[in-house]
DNA sequence: CGGCGGATGTTATAATGTTGCAAACATTGA
DNA sequence: TCAATGTTTGCAACATTATAACATCCGCCG
């Protein structure tokens, strides 16, 4: 199989999704929230790809899994998954990526490629302290903060030239 | 140059409009792009509304103007607007808005007001250094960035309770 | 058991965005 | 002026993304 994860750098990817359920389940627990097998099925599929899964995509992953799912069945489990912190939602690509500082209260910063879609997550404190400061200057209460980077990845940059992932 | 602190503070809206408007026609005249009548009309209708407007809202003012348009006449006409960076997107929204700083080089933030919607872009170089800074670190050439910040204006912030803006 | 509430199934539909082709129009150069 | 060319617009169909409304199921608690 293609590693096909690796936002940048190889490594353990069936650890790392068992990983982040693992965390999933137990925060879940933490909130007394049902994390049901949909649920922790659109989460590990989600999980499996570094890239940015669209709605339909999952979509179509659970009609392969045999299951009979509509639109709202994934929506719905975005929806929870969303607020318990596990995935966000990167609104330039209408897509969902998995959280990886689930549990933890963060600004995320992503750094999109263009080329290879693979999508870091970034809790910058620099960043989030600018923005927190920029806003305060309007008198802007800030609530959330999308910030979404969008170019090239160091696999895929133009100094290489080599093969670009994916 | 219009003056960039619209939301949030009374202003002569006509004279904003009409100064983006002329901005506008000077930009294209300087790249030898040409701002048709359904151009600017969206540009205009963009630039009297501070909240972002969407695609099909545009659409049925359009259709008001008796003129005959189907999406891709609007969708075209906002992606010219965006290639001279007379317009931008807000991905959080689906939606498009006037460009405070046509002409100049910048990446901008968004003050989002979940409340009264209305919308300020704002220039920060303090958050702009950072988010170079912190993409540089992780080996990332950064093209475009999106910043989108939700919250409450000055105008619907609780702690006045007043009447919200809009 | 019986009722309650959350989760899922199902159908339909809304909202947003795109493709492809043809007609209209502007610009250029002979 | 006229044809050649390229850009813009009209138009119809379609693709993608997201939600509404209501029925059903299932676990839990009394």
């Amino acid at each position: 199989m293609s590693d096909p994860a690796l936002p940048y750098r190889p490594h353990d990817h069936d650890a790392c999704v068992a990983q982040a359920l693992a965390d999933a389940r137990s925060i879940c627990k933490a909130h007394n929230a049902r994390l049901t097998p949909i649920r922790e099925r659109v989460l590990e599929l989600i999980w499996q790809s570094h890239q940015p899964l669209g709605a339909y995509e999952l979509l179509a992953a659970l009609a392969n899994d045999g299951r009979n799912a509509a639109p709202p069945t994934v929506y719905r489990a975005l929806d929870f998954l969303q607020q318990y912190g596990l995935v966000h939602r990167i609104a330039s690509l209408n897509a969902f990526i998995g959280c990886a500082h689930a549990g933890a209260c963060h600004t995320s910063l992503f750094l999109i490629c263009r080329h290879c879609r693979n999508t870091l997550e970034i809790s910058s404190s620099t960043v989030s302290a600018a923005v927190t400061q920029t806003a305060q200057a309007h008198r802007f209460v800030a609530e959330e903060a999308i910030m979404e980077i969008t170019g090239q990845c160091p696999g895929c940059s133009p100094e290489h030239e080599t093969q670009p992932h994916d």
